[in-house]
DNA sequence: TAGCTGCTATAGTTATTCCCTATAGTGGCA
DNA sequence: TGCCACTATAGGGAATAACTATAGCAGCTA
């Protein structure tokens, strides 16, 4: 049973003749005839009456073209399902990115992406490095924002900017009246850090050398905006990515200080699978990146 | 797009690698793999990433799938309709019968042929001759009953039985003591008919010549019933098919009387056109008259 | 009843499609 | 670098599906 056999019914049904059912389904009447016959032949039932001018097929006749017809139908479905996905920049687009990127990028990004590409709607995964790998490596994310290095097999990266890091200080330390931190002077357990897992505490413990790493200490944040409110407290200094210091978060209780040149930085790129089949999504992503309206960041797209 | 293709998109799906797939599919790899790209290319999708061990569709290839899979199912309920309709003894088939032989050949003939074909049951059309010609041939019945001569165009017709007029008058009418009627006899408007257009009406003007039949008079029955009540009424004689006469009519009211052999008759067929799909159907009808329990009758089958 | 007409089936041929085997290409991994 | 797992490509052969031409059949008409 081909889809062209079950055309060829239900033509036959409608026109009652097989010459011109044959020509409007674009063929020779014995072709229609030979692949009629052929069908009634696998399904072992005759489904038309031969002869005269009528071939009006009944009861179950009926019943199998009303069901071709419907079988039809849904394969017609298929095809517009498919059109409707031949516009790579239509429908959602399953996005991963980091706790320490998320909430200061994607504002200005879901914003941008708008003009970019109207039709395809962000499914955003706010989660760890770790575990963004995992979920991208798994068809369960299409793309992700990481920090590099990021390699994955079979995963392609492109750089979308270079954050810089800074020294945030409760307003009135001693600190407040530099121009300018040296990373070496970030040390001490008066430095506030995220949790184990977030990428963004590794950087910092790289970039900060003296930095000491408990592993059970109440100065661990869980995310960037506790760490931002703990130093208002008074509680420490920390190190944070320029990302999240600017507008419209609120800076006034604390002291944003920059490093020394030059500056500590870690480089956030856009991953996906190689084989993605939606390469025109990454296209309009990096270039909703590049129309982001945010001088801070440095962008390489 | 062919139902084959369907069938490799859903197994590949489903098996999230071409290998195991086309093994699924008992076809070879590239098989698959060719006819995958060609139905890619036709829809203008890329429906699965290829590469590493996994090939799961994501988003508008995982809803081409679905889709795909009930464009399957529903082929293969053609298969399902097609396979109930197999037996040819399996569905209601569509009787056609005059008004003078349905009342009282079909309880007999019903209930023989749920002995022969318990899972066709009948549709019954009770009609005159002409239209129920009309009905066979526009293809709103499978089969009639009549009586002959029932000629039309790629119509084909089996006799049955052949069927005796009989004579009946009102107790205590003069002939009630004869032991047979010629048809010369039967004369004069005290005989009742049924109106025209009954083809039994027809064939009593057939057999007896004497008979008037003016075209307006109240002595027209609507049925045969409505004729032997008239005749026990005393309105006047009648002509009655032998079979309106038998168990479990009572003739309290009236005296059958036979003719004269050779006595007058009507030959009852079968009937259908020759294309019919369900030969079968015909040959039980004959076998569900074979059996009738109804000696009376001289079958011809 | 012979011939005509309208319809479907069959025969024979050609063209296309489909599928197979063998092998190349690719990326991950040790 | 070589191996492994996987998919794509090439080339040939078999099956299929198409076409044209024509036969066969039934009904209709002269």
């Amino acid at each position: 049973m081909t889809l062209t056999e079950l055309r060829y019914i239900v033509a036959l049904a409608q026109e009652g003749n097989f010459s011109r059912a044959a020509e409007r389904c674009s063929v020779s009447q014995p072709t229609l005839s030979v692949a009629i016959a052929r069908l009634e032949d696998e399904l072992g039932v005759q489904l038309f009456e031969r002869g005269k001018g009528f071939v009006s097929p009944s009861d179950v006749e009926r019943q199998v073209v009303l069901q071709a017809q419907h079988a039809l139908d849904e394969a017609e479905k298929v095809r517009q399902i498919a059109q409707r996905g031949r516009d790579q920049l239509e429908g959602v687009l399953r996005l991963g990115i980091i706790h320490t990127i998320g909430p200061y990028l994607l504002p200005q990004l879901i914003h941008s992406l708008k003009a970019v590409a109207p039709g395809m709607p962000l499914a955003i995964e706010e989660n760890m490095t770790a575990n963004l790998a995992d979920m991208l490596r798994d068809n369960d994310l299409d793309v992700v924002i990481v920090a590099l290095p990021f390699d994955l097999p079979g995963v392609l990266t492109r750089p979308l900017y270079d954050e810089s890091f800074k020294v945030v200080v409760p307003l009135g330390h001693p600190w407040e009246s530099k121009t300018a931190i040296a990373p070496e002077d970030v040390a001490g357990d008066e430095v506030l850090l995220l949790k184990a897992g977030n990428c963004f505490r590794d950087q910092v413990l790289g970039a900060c050398p003296q930095v000491s790493s408990p592993e059970t200490d109440i100065r661990l944040g869980h995310s960037i905006g506790t760490i931002r409110c703990m130093v208002a407290s008074g509680l420490g200094v920390s190190v944070l990515p320029e990302g999240a210091l600017q507008h419209p978060y609120s800076n006034d209780l604390i002291r944003v200080l920059p490093f020394v040149e030059p500056a500590p930085s870690r480089r956030i790129a856009l991953a996906w699978r190689s084989g993605f089949v939606r390469p025109k999504a990454i296209e309009a992503l990096l270039e909703a990146v590049r129309r982001l309206e945010v001088p801070a960041y440095r962008l390489l797209v």
